[in-house]
DNA sequence: CGCACCGGGTTCTGCCATCTGC
DNA sequence: GCAGATGGCAGAACCCGGTGCG
């Protein structure tokens, strides 16, 4: 069976391969006028139905369901994949299983990702490579692959990966770079070379255009600060940097500031999620008689005040305002905000059993990590009984 | 010593839409 | 017309500790 299957797989990158070549000279017009599939497919004679509905390779359905593939799933996904005559199942789940992945992750891999089984082994063992180049292990590939299949198979070109390594180190990305890059956001690797090229060059633009120093610096800066940025449209981080822009009424400089420090973490969210954050604050801080100055002097110093969404804002500034804490001392100290509304309730509990005065104290003592907290609870604790 | 400032670490896929090439 | 390749989108924080200063 599984001399079989590798056959076919060998078939499979042959034929096409065979197929490409064939009808690769062929003019436009007449590919399109004459559908391939009647030339090359010798049994299917006159008396076929015009478009009989493609139907599923059995066999390759009992091999999914004997991997432990959930056929439906795939179905649902790739419907394609499963009325190919010629796939690489075996050749995958051997290749993937010589690199550590348990049986349960292929299966998983193939249900999410059908088209993996369509790519072979020469393939398969190229991009492997080609991460290896940057991954330490086999087992750090492995568990990438399972979080993300689509991004490890979605596209069949190593030639682009490997140019999209190549680009991404002459930005001035090390080893180390590219490592988290790939960890945290593999899908960068799978974007066409051009796509990627596009962010860079627009995010050279927005620096250039700031008046910024060195633009050609700028993306790495960026990049390194939200590995996320890559997979985003230009579109989409244009419009967020028009959106501050006009929230915050900014000066060039002010800007180009912002984007080389931690709002790099913000500007790939989505424009509708930050307008909205934007919007919720801005009405927060105005009923609360803030000025509109408040606004920007409150993203400026903690810009990630933008990344948290406007329940959980809302729900954490309640808390605070209803512990006793005023907004102008919110302002002062913003990062206060940085943490989970169920730590800052905690906490404020804590604090209210031993009467702490925040007029007096401040509120710092809930921007600190636990260890440093409970060492200054102890110590409170401990001037209450004196 | 206690505190404030500051930066760093972790973190992100799975689906749909659109085009392209055979 | 089909499947493959690729682009794009929504979703949404929390925590730790080094260091330098008074």
């Amino acid at each position: 069976m599984a001399a079989v299957a590798g056959v076919k797989a060998f078939l499979s990158s042959y034929r096409s391969a065979a197929l490409q070549r064939r009808f690769g000279h062929m003019p436009a017009q007449l590919t399109s006028t004459v559908p391939p599939r009647g030339l090359c497919s010798a049994p299917m004679k006159a008396n076929e139905p015009k478009t009989p509905a493609p139907t599923e390779n059995e066999s390759l359905l009992e091999n999914l369901n004997l991997m432990g593939v959930d056929v439906k799933m795939a179905r649902q996904r790739q419907p394609g994949v499963l009325r190919k005559a010629f796939t690489n199942e075996r050749g995958l789940a051997k290749f993937l299983q010589g690199k550590g992945a348990s049986s349960t992750v292929v299966a998983g891999i193939v249900s999410r990702y059908p088209r993996a089984i369509t790519r072979s082994i020469e393939h398969l063992e190229h991009r492997w490579e080609l991460w290896r180049d940057i991954f330490e292990t086999d087992a750090e590939i492995v568990s990438i692959v399972d979080r993300s299949p689509e991004s490890f198979f979605r596209s069949s070109d190593n030639d682009n990966l490997k140019k999209n390594i190549a680009f991404l180190t002459s930005l001035g990305l090390n080893n180390k770079d590219l490592h988290r890059l790939l960890t945290t956001a593999p899908r960068t690797f799978s974007n066409s070379l051009e796509l990627n090229r596009q962010m860079v060059e627009f995010l050279e633009d927005v620096c250039a255009e700031l008046g910024g120093e060195n633009p050609e610096q700028f993306p790495k800066s960026v990049i390194s600060k939200n590995l996320y940025i890559l997979i985003r449209s230009t579109k989409r981080v244009k419009t967020n940097i028009d959106i501050l822009r006009a929230f915050l009424k900014l000066s060039d400089s002010e800007l180009l500031g912002l984007l080389q420090g931690p709002v790099a973490q913000i500007i790939d969210l989505s424009n509708e999620y930050l307008k909205n954050n934007f919007k919720t604050l801005q009405q927060r801080l105005v009923s609360h008689g803030c000025r509109k100055s408040d606004l920007k002097k409150l993203v400026l110093r903690y810009p990630m005040v933008l990344y948290i969404g406007s329940d959980t804002l809302s729900s954490k500034l309640d808390c605070l305002l209803s512990g006793g804490i005023a907004m102008q001392q919110i302002l002062e100290k913003p990062k206060v905000l940085d943490y989970s509304t169920q730590n800052i309730t905690g906490r404020l509990e804590e604090l209210h059993r031993v009467r702490y005065d925040f007029k007096k104290n401040g509120i710092s003592v809930l921007d600190s990590s636990q260890k440093r907290f409970d060492a200054k609870m102890e110590k409170l604790r401990a001037g209450l009984d004196d």
